[in-house]
DNA sequence: GACTTGTATTAGGTTATTCTTATATAATTA
DNA sequence: TAATTATATAAGAATAACCTAATACAAGTC
C-alpha cells in the first residue's frame, strides 16, 4: 500500500523525537532530568563535559523536539520533561536497556 | 556523584540502540518488520525509495544496534525484531508518538 | 562450472551533527 | 545605569551519517 502523507509525516516527527534521545550527552541530560526538580543550565554544565553553549544548543534540541519544556525562574532557566507521558516513555527506555 | 564507568557504559550502548531507530528509514523498516513476517531485503528495497546496497547498510545498523536479528533462508536473508522486548518497546514508542 | 538472483561491502561525495570561541541578550544587583 | 550572572545565538571547523555506483560474495539453477 501507498504511504499517505500522514505516516510519512507521522515517521518523521517520531524519529525527530527518537533522534532528540539518540545521543549520549542529551540522554545524560533527560535522565538527570527524570530523577532531580533542579534543573537550570550551570548546573548541567557543571556535571557535563561540554561548553555552556554545548549544554544550551543541546537543550535546544529537547525542547524542538518536545522531551523537556523551560520555564524561567528570576534570571535562571529551569527545565523539566515535557509531560507524564515523556516521563514514563524515557523510562521505559532505561529500563530497556538496563536489562539488556 | 561522579559517573561510573558503567553508567558511562549504558549511556554508549542506550543511545547506540535509539540511535538505530533515529532514522526515518530505519523507523520505517522496524516498524514494516512489527507488521509482517515477510522480511527479505528486496522487498524493503521496493517499498522504500533507496538503493539496494542503502537499504543493507541500514538493516547492518539496526542489527549491530541488537534492534533486529537475521536468519539466512536459501539465498534470502531473513530480517525481524530481534525479540518480543524490543518489539514491546518499539510498539510504545509508535503509540507514544501516535498519542502525540 | 557458467548464469542468475539476492544480498553485502567498498569507495567516495554530500549533507548533517556536534563541538568550541566569540558575542549577544535578559534578569539582577550595586 | 554600569556591572554581574545566567543563558542563548552565531560562525566556523571537525567529524559522523547517509547516499549512490561499482563490485564482491553466496546460494540456487541450467
Amino acid at each position: 500500500m501507498a504511504e499517505s502523507s500522514n505516516y510519512l509525516k507521522k515517521i518523521e516527527t517520531m524519529s525527530e523525537f527518537i533522534k532528540a534521545l539518540a545521543n549520549p550527552i542529551r540522554l545524560k541530560i533527560a535522565l538527570t532530568l527524570l530523577q532531580k526538580d533542579d534543573c537550570d543550565v550551570n548546573s548541567m554544565v557543571d556535571s557535563l563535559e561540554i561548553s555552556q553553549p554545548g549544554v544550551s544548543q543541546h537543550l535546544n534540541v529537547l525542547k524542538r523536539a518536545k522531551v523537556v519544556k523551560v520555564e524561567t525562574r528570576g534570571s535562571q532557566r529551569c527545565y523539566s520533561i515535557k509531560d507524564e507521558n515523556t516521563k514514563a516513555l524515557i523510562l521505559k527506555l532505561f529500563a530497556f536497556n538496563a536489562q539488556a
